[in-house]
DNA sequence: GCATATTTGTCCGTATGTATA
DNA sequence: CTATACATACGGACAAATATG
């Protein structure tokens, strides 16, 4: 269960002794990043360069690196002599993300053209989309919510790996982790994955028959109805905030 | 004259402000990304930390934020323990960069879907179109290729703006940023961009009549044509390089 | 392969500027 | 308006890694 506590910096001590090979701005960003994407920080929340170099022991100059790699990656907001903030994002951004993802996911599809054979490396891809709509499944089975979102994050990344691009893959990657500051507001998980099992389901099908085109109209319409409930769910949650502010 | 009211002051930091104020680091990495896009240093060149800091006159702290800036951006690659290099493109690169380009492009302008009317935003778009066309096209009759290759460059972020995402502008001011750490081995600026100026208008004039499915697949041509080009020139300029570092 | 010089990685102390109670 | 807290930027220091002879 995600505890967004007031004093969150001490929880990072726990997680310091992860710290190992790569340089060392990069291992905080990662430990951050994840305590992100996790949501254990509200947005709007300042991130005290202090707290946290102290909580993980490193240099504040380090930790500014980090704190500029994860501003790149949309995930904090660097805002100059006030320091930074955890990304807050806008409903105009859960549109713009949406809108890229349409072009992204689809055009992936799209390169699509003909069935997946048993070996070459289009098959892999296909089979990765399979897997990720079965562990979506038996996450399901299990009552798993989370795990169904996991799925479906791999889902969606396994699309637009179909593209055959190494920057599309990245830009899927973080265009997700920026998604899932958002996707905390889905209180009730449940109902936000459920009745997209069977879309991805047949998506994959549509794909490993090599029907690119029809499987970009499915993930079109599924999109779609997927901002559309995000949208509503996130406004709503901004709204009760503010009066929860304005109090 | 100018006015000279007594308040002219203020006027002057309200217009700072709205510019948006800057951290050296950033000022610092916009001076480097200057250097770099206009190919004044040799791609896999090593950036020494203290000269530049002592000719930039900034703290070496400060230089490696610049540093970690321009890395995510591309333009810089970062090797642990051995300092920063400016960026050698590899043709895998050029080739996936054109990819993301014809997915990015096209897509752009299949969201044109009528003529473009006197007013509203749209019809500000394809009027930046039209106006990179004609620029290009005034700066090919003075012979000024370079400037037939900025406005080249204006016109394809324009074509980007037509899906109205504030990422895919971002998203293509970083690939072009990108390109042209490679477009230096273009020698012969004029064979490169004089075919495409009829291409430009062309594209230009599609939008204007609402056609984006036939401007996305002239773009499609275009940049096929594009890419191959450049790839050619590219791995020939790689071959003598090596020829010249075997020696 | 070794010893040396150079350069990066990291940290600290501090002075200055900026925002906010 | 003042006081306080904090971010910004600098310069120096030293260990560790790397390049050089």
């Amino acid at each position: 269960m995600v505890d967004p506590s007031p004093n969150w910096a001490v929880d990072l001590s726990s997680a310091r002794h992860s710290l190992g090979r790569t340089s060392t701005a990069e291992r905080v960003a990662d430990i951050l990043r994840t305590h992100l994407i996790e949501g254990r920080v509200l947005p709007r929340t300042r991130l005290s360069e202090d707290a946290i170099a102290v909580a993980l022991e490193v240099s504040r100059n380090t930790l500014r690196e980090a704190f500029r790699l994860l501003s790149h990656e949309r995930l904090l907001v660097h805002e100059l002599n006030r320091g930074v903030f955890v990304r807050k994002l806008s409903v105009e951004d859960v549109i713009d993300i949406y809108r890229l993802r349409r072009i992204l996911e689809v055009a992936a599809l799209r390169c699509v053209t003909s069935p997946s054979t048993r070996d070459g490396r289009r098959s892999s891809k296909s089979a990765d989309l399979r897997s990720a709509v079965t562990v979506g499944k038996e996450a399901a089975d299990r009552g798993d919510w989370p795990g169904v979102g996991t799925a479906n994050m791999h889902f969606h990344r396994s699309v637009a790996a179909l593209a055959n691009s190494v920057r599309v893959d990245e830009l899927m990657s973080r265009l997700l982790a920026e998604l899932r500051l958002v996707f905390h507001v889905m209180v009730p998980l449940r109902q936000f994955h459920e009745p997209y099992l069977a879309d991805n389901d047949r998506i994959a099908t549509l794909v490993e028959a090599g029907e690119g085109e029809r499987a970009g109209e499915a993930l079109l319409d599924y999109l779609e109805r997927a901002e559309r409930q995000l949208i509503v769910a996130y406004s709503k949650a901004n709204r009760q905030s503010e009066v929860l502010i304005s109090r």
